[in-house]
DNA sequence: CACAATCGACAACCCCATTGTCTATTAAGG
DNA sequence: CCTTAATAGACAATGGGGTTGTCGATTGTG
């Protein structure tokens, strides 16, 4: 293909900077997946792991819908799910007969386990690419400039708004 | 909150890069998006930008759903939105009679214009607290890792499973 | 000991994406 | 040419996933 007549507005000098944030999460999450995709957790989507991170050592479904940005009704979906593949699973809250507990089951922080290693791995790959110094300098600007964000896990809503 | 006596596994080392470059990448949208919303464009949101992307100096439905990773029908509403509210419009192609070119109006131009800006500006407010070796660094470090693969626009279809 | 709030379950609804089908048009091959 | 396959976009029917609304049970508050 040659040069169009009608070319697009030529971004400015620098605005690519989101993308390539994009990117490079995509390129590790796309590899984080394959990986676990091997080890037999081929349906385990990134959105799972996100949701992993939003149960943490274990919460309520209403507390996950709040995490999540979703009614407690969709985030009972999502556990349903989780739990027909045996990822998460539910158990009764000591504390609150309302409640009831969702957490990983075995099955679930293994994929968990699995998953955070093969991030620290590719890091690794990451660094011996770009030099321990540079990807140290990169996690380190990156830390600096999300500091005061608070780490939220409202991806999808957030997203397709 | 104190020490939970049943912690959660701690992940290893390195293993939060793909979070950092996702909170990374959601600050600085997220303030591309406030700044829009200043400018009246209140309801554009992010997978917006990305359609934006997907149709380049324009498609036809077909092409555009290919491109998202949704079908033609899901791209035609999608389209529908962006429609009403004035940032794209569908005219005729003059080479195919069955084909519908999908492209921004001034108005879309204009959106994009200012994100891009927005997000310049954003990349020098970056590079001021980093430092502009710093932050080339990052961007240089960025391309590197990411450049044997294609940006792709299928992000929720990707993420969401 | 009332009373408001919250938990999870159930039901009804809605939006959006999907598949399937249709007509019009284009491309390819004899 | 003319037939046949492929593609564009419109329309219809379906389904999954989300939403609101309601309910009984339980908790916390004054």
């Amino acid at each position: 293909m040659g040069l169009s007549i009608v070319s697009s507005t030529l971004p400015p000098r620098g605005s690519d900077l989101p993308l390539l944030l994009l990117l490079g999460f995509r390129a590790l999450i796309d590899d984080v997946h394959a990986e676990l995709a091997e080890a037999g957790h081929a349906g385990f989507r990134p959105l799972h792991g996100v949701t992993f991170k939003a149960i943490g050592d274990g919460v309520t479904a209403s507390e996950l819908g709040r995490r999540l940005g979703v009614s407690k009704q969709a985030a009972g979906k999502t556990i349903e799910g989780l739990e027909r593949e045996g990822y998460v699973e539910r158990v009764a809250d000591p504390e609150d007969a309302r409640s009831k507990i969702i957490r990983l089951t075995s099955r679930g922080v293994d994929v968990q386990q699995q998953a955070f290693k093969v991030m620290a791995d590719l890091r690794a790959r990451w660094a011996e690419r770009l030099g321990e110094e540079r990807m140290a300098a990169i996690e380190e600007a990156l830390r600096e400039m999300t500091a005061d964000r608070e780490t939220r896990f409202d991806i999808p809503g957030w997203f397709n708004g």
